[in-house]
RNA sequence: GGGCUUGUGGCUUAGCUUGGACAUAGCGCCGGGCUUCUAACCCGGAUGUCGGGGGUUCGAAUCCCCCCAGGCCCGCCA
């Protein structure tokens, strides 16, 4: 509904003042929607702007379209009010399953998130990328757009070697009940201590590095092992985060399947391409003055070379790539684009997120310096557990296990979410731990609240007669629903999503509060309780495209 | 040194792309509200040189320039 009187507003300003461009404001507390074209006119048609305000609102008055439309002028500013009618059309809509969702799209869509190296376990940087990607994905879906999710597994890189030099000489096995992942990361961890140790052994782990990149069965099988087992531990991990992938995609595979060597050979025809022992691109007309070393003297490939035969690979089965990753790749990204703009193929829209520290500093799988997701959920779960035994102490234990695991997953994905990607942040426990604040679970509560009501409510029949203002409110923001998913889904910015429920859950509080339901008689509850079942339907659809559990009792 | 990016009350943070009506919320602080649909809630109050300086504009947190501070990047690593 807010879109359709976005746009009927935004027409009918355009053509009664010739302007190409007349964004409307929010109106705050004075109206839904606001213009200020006033001031813009005022200038070429040497007038008062409070003079113009007042014409347009005069012509606009005797506009068909605006006929549930109120225009007010409040001096340079024309006003917008929308109607009982718009109210009670959001409310039609809203109460409708699946609200928010649009009609299935054409286009399809390749988003790649996540793609840590698999050494170690995911930690809280590395789900920064998931949630933001993971967030991301379920508004593109509710968007309409058919969506493949992928993972790219960097199953060639000098980590893995690292990992798979530390099982040749100091695996001692997996301790009792460590998750592969972990064990990964002690082998790692082990590993570069020992290499760094003795610099000579350096050698040994470019020499697997080497049979890698020849496709050497033995070696290959060993980095496939090692990898394998720290994605196991990933599947777990992501599982419990509500993070999914429709695929995973090997970086080797573009090597075997020779897709890397063809990429190369394309780029022989550009005037960019140069070879001197190595191959590489001169980016500097895009802004980028090192050069974009493709193939080493020694004739391998590097990890950019490879990234570029499946971006290229991407875009040939996609019609748009989206790539969600940390800002230290802000300059390959931007290398990579340029390039497949170069061959006139089609480049990553790239989402980049700051990195999370650690009070004392960076973190860092090789030095082991990082928390792990897993440990965060555990610590975060046990949190939860003990607050609601707190709180529902007659619940029996299965039931508020369920709703700790539930509140301990939303406590951290909208943690993470509501922040902008492009602000780094500073890990913190107490932070993490404590969710009686602006928070998942919050809104989470609204929702268990509009359950509890509608379950004791009983049958009713809608109605769409709302008279008070905190639930008129409380619709109009209802409305703005599916606006929202779109505006994610067009700015790449999962986190807009994150202040909507907010504020949705806000709205609902305040309509709970003020506006009894079930005391309320005739079309007033019956309208209330339709009112609730179009929150509840919001609150719902909107924590599930964070990828949190809408529960219904907490 | 160069590039990218962030800087908003004691702390965390929205708004910045597309300049407009008293800058958004949370935590913390002060004061209220559970015989009333789940108080993980609600209401009121105090707290702001929107990093600093200049500029553009009728109007700047928002655009431009300079400076300061933090983060990231600058490998024939991934």
């Amino acid at each position: 509904m807010f879109l359709l009187m976005y746009t009927t507003i935004e027409n009918a300003l355009k053509s009664r003042t010739g302007l190409h461009d007349v964004q409307l404001t929010d109106g705050g507390e004075h109206a839904d929607l606001a213009s200020t074209v006033a001031f813009t006119l005022a200038k070429e048609r040497k007038q008062s702007p409070v003079i113009i305000a007042e014409e347009l609102a005069r012509e606009l008055h005797g506009d068909p379209a605006f006929e549930h439309i109120q225009v007010t002028v409040k001096g340079p500013y024309i006003n917008f009010l929308f109607g009982p009618s718009y109210v009670s059309r959001t409310l039609e809509e809203a109460v409708k399953p699946g609200y928010g969702s649009q009609p299935q799209r054409r286009e399809r869509v390749v988003l790649e998130h996540t793609s840590a190296n698999p050494n170690g376990p995911l930690h809280v940087g590395h789900i920064r990328n998931s949630i933001l990607g993971d967030t991301l994905a379920r508004c593109f879906r509710k968007a309409g757009y058919r969506l493949e999710v992928q993972y790219y597994v960097n199953d060639m890189g000098r980590q893995i070697a690292i990992v798979v030099w530390g099982f040749d000489h100091l695996d001692t096995g997996a301790m009792d009940g460590e998750k592969a992942d972990h064990y990964v990361a002690r082998i790692y961890i082990a590993a570069n201590r020992e290499l760094a140790s003795d610099p000579g052994l350096v050698a040994e782990v470019d020499t697997l590095m080497q049979q890698v990149e020849r496709s050497e069965n033995a070696t290959v099988r060993k980095f496939r092992s090692a990898v394998t087992q720290c994605l196991d531990g990933f599947h777990v991990t992501m599982g419990r985060l509500r993070v999914h992938h429709d695929r995973f995609v090997w970086e080797s595979d573009f090597v075997r399947n020779g897709d890397t060597e063809r990429f190369l050979s394309r780029l022989h025809r550009l005037p960019e391409y140069h070879e001197d022992g190595k191959v590489w691109l001169d980016l500097k007309a895009a802004g980028f003055e090192k050069e974009y070393v493709l193939r080493r003297t020694d004739g391998t490939t590097v990890y950019a070379t490879r990234d570029l035969a499946y971006h290229m690979w991407k875009g040939k089965n996609f019609d748009r790539v989206i790539d969600v990753l940390g800002a230290d790749h802000k300059l390959i990204g931007g290398q990579l684009q340029a390039t497949m703009h170069l061959v006139g193929e089609k480049a990553p829209d790239i989402i980049y997120f700051e990195f999370v520290s650690l009070p004392e500093g960076a973190m860092s799988t090789r030095a082991g310096k990082f928390v792990s997701a897993d440990e965060l959920m555990d610590e975060v779960t046990k949190r939860a557990f003990a607050e609601v035994t707190v709180r529902r102490p007659e619940l029996n234990e299965d039931t508020r296990k369920s709703i700790a695991v539930s509140v301990a997953i939303a406590a951290i994905r909208y943690d993470i979410v509501k922040i902008s990607p492009e602000k780094s942040t500073i890990f913190n426990w107490k932070e993490a731990l404590d969710f009686e604040r602006q928070s998942g679970p919050y809104i989470q509560y609204a929702h268990a609240r509009a359950c509890s009501i509608l379950e004791k409510a009983g049958e009713f029949s809608e109605a769409y007669d709302l008279k008070d203002p905190h639930g008129i409110a409380l619709a109009k923001h209802i409305a703005k629903f599916p606006a929202i998913i779109e505006e994610v889904v067009q700015d790449l910015k999962p986190h807009l999503l994150a202040t909507y429920a907010r504020e949705l859950a806000d709205q609902f509080n305040a309509f709970y509060h003020y506006e009894p339901v079930l005391k309320s008689e005739g079309i007033t509850r019956q309208s209330r309780l339709t009112l609730v079942t179009a929150a509840k339907n919001t609150l719902k659809e909107s924590l599930e495209s964070l990828g949190i559990d809408a529960i219904s009792t907490m």
